[in-house]
DNA sequence: AATCATGATGGAATCGTTTCCATGAACATG
DNA sequence: CATGTTCATGGAAACGATTCCATCATGATT
């Protein structure tokens, strides 16, 4: 059951011509149309393909896309990783996922595992800052970062949701609603929107109403629950994730906080379930696949000069999460 | 800035001593002390790593594992997924992740793909039936089947959840509590469940309420909303999915349909939102890490006797999506 | 002391492909 | 007819690792 499997070798030999001459054929190369024919037959009765083992070793580079993402199980960078799928399938190159864990130490190991493995291309969400990123400049691969940057390196090529339009449009929304208590929950990595933030709100920011949480759903509970408990005066938030809005809206729950009565919740990313929630989310969505997809644009279009980054835009959705300003809620 | 990379060769000259005194000391062969420092010394000093490649063509068999997955969107398939990255990680194995969309076809190019790549080891929601297999065992490459098993294919290794358990006990708890008219809402490839459903329900099966969708949203959502509009008798409904569920949820709200009031609901798989939604779902959990862990371990441990399959338990999680039975909907 | 066993070591073959280069044929141009 | 050009072709050299095998030194046994 367990034979050789078939090797240029085997085709070069059943149409009697070199090696050669078969690797020419079948990458395109110049050959006199009957043995193009001989070939091509040969090679589709044997039902032969090429190793990628060879040509890799030959080429010095393993065709293959390397993904880092901080976590699969989050349904934003799932829907990016469906996005640099569906590019990569139509390129017929092989994408090896990583996942992170917002951790640079795991990030660097999965750097250098992707090194080892002679892969040439890499799109990453970055968690590690500059100096994890050295080795793949050192060792000249292709990166592209996707969703944020790695601190100290804007020379990579990156593609981004317009964090700064989505939170000024948000900060906007809620101010207009006459709110001015407004928190921020953050995670991990994401000075960028953190920043906005700060500009949009401007004079009404509040240092003590921005928490930052990890990355896990228990790290983002336990933030979102001591900022309602610690500030019973803050009449909207900010969720900087999906993750964070969904222990925002849990902690509001086990608080007995009604949305939007008591307080106004906007979520960072549309997910299916803000549909669900009751009430529904008012989110700002952004384009995960898209950004995955022409990630992978990006990285496999190596050779051509590639734009510095590339935006997509964010659209506010509104649905039922934020009203007015009510009266603010009593301290218990 | 390109140089380069550092080769085996290089390491062995500065070390003076042969490649594959080098290569033995590196894979835990035998090597004197006085050697074997010397030459880790350099390969450290010279920040030296094999390349996969070489190796790989050597020993004629790439690492790797493929993992194919119908939908990487799809929570439970991405836990299943962050299941096998753990395991694959720990053993320091790369992961070549390919979706299939539910789609025969596809899934057969991706298995081409792997195969190209030289991975000898495939864990595989499978979509297709025996056929498309067929090229994997000619092959000799080890395959695990996840959460459920390719028609005809019964020798291959599989860890599955106990869908039969999960199904009766979802079934009796509806009976239990007065519902007779229970429909089942399926997507692609679960004759197990919905077999286990026909059985449970014995008698009280109507062919009418069960209803099968393909795997996206939209048609989902369709499948949903026709059965509820169209037997408006029913009282309680078993989605056989995460999707499924969503799809019911939206579905029986548009068609104001009070959850549990008019209609009691259970999804297959627990997710994060199932209690975020409100009435918060009853569902019966699947633990989808665990089955990617073990699939993934059971795919490496290749060489061992490996048995036929693992199944791993569900659990009914009351939430409150389920009541008794009310008086029958009134069809409109 | 001669022989044998053991263990460290390096040279060379090997994996399957691509690609460089030489060869020879066919043909055109002087 | 001689020379140059073009083109198809196949042999052989890479690529970087592992591994077989021969070699040599050392120590043990007869």
């Amino acid at each position: 059951m367990n034979m050789r499997r078939t090797t240029i070798k085997d085709v070069a030999e059943a149409a009697r011509v070199g090696v050669a001459t078969v690797s020419r054929v079948l990458s395109g190369g110049s050959a006199s149309p009957e043995t193009r024919e001989r070939v091509l037959t040969v090679a589709a009765q044997l039902d032969y393909r090429p190793s990628a083992l060879g040509r890799n070793l030959r080429q010095q580079r393993s065709g293959g896309i390397g993904l880092l993402l901080p976590d699969i199980t989050d349904t934003f960078y799932a829907r990016l990783a469906d996005g640099v799928l569906a590019c990569a399938r139509s390129a017929g190159e092989p994408v090896i996922l990583s996942t992170t864990g917002d951790d640079e130490e795991r990030e660097a190991e999965a750097i250098g595992m992707l090194l080892e493995q002679g892969v040439d291309r890499v799109i990453a969400v970055p968690s590690g800052d500059a100096e994890t990123w050295i080795p793949t400049l050192r060792a000249g691969l292709t990166t592209v970062f996707a969703h944020r940057i790695a601190a100290g390196r804007d020379d990579v090529p990156s593609v981004l949701a317009d964090d700064r339009a989505g939170v000024r449009t948000a900060v906007d929304y809620l101010t207009g609603l006459g709110h001015r208590r407004i928190a921020y929950l953050g995670g991990p990595g994401q000075q960028q929107r953190l920043a906005a933030f700060r500009q949009a709100l401007g004079d009404l920011v509040d240092e003590e109403l921005i928490v930052l949480a990890r990355g896990t759903r228990d790290s983002a509970y336990a933030a979102a629950a001591g900022l309602f408990q610690h500030r019973p005066d803050l009449t909207a938030v900010l969720a900087g994730g999906n993750l964070l809005g969904e222990a925002a809206v849990l902690a509001a729950r086990e608080l007995d906080l009604r949305v939007p009565k008591d307080l106004s919740l906007i979520m960072f990313d549309d997910v299916p379930w803000a549909e669900l929630c009751s009430p529904p989310l008012t989110v700002i969505s952004q384009p995960a696949r898209d950004i995955g997809y022409r990630a992978a644009e990006l990285v496999l279009r190596a050779g051509g000069r590639r734009p510095r980054g590339v935006s997509l835009p964010t659209e506010l959705i509104v649905r039922g999460s934020c009203g007015p300003r009510g009266t603010s809620r009593s301290p218990r």
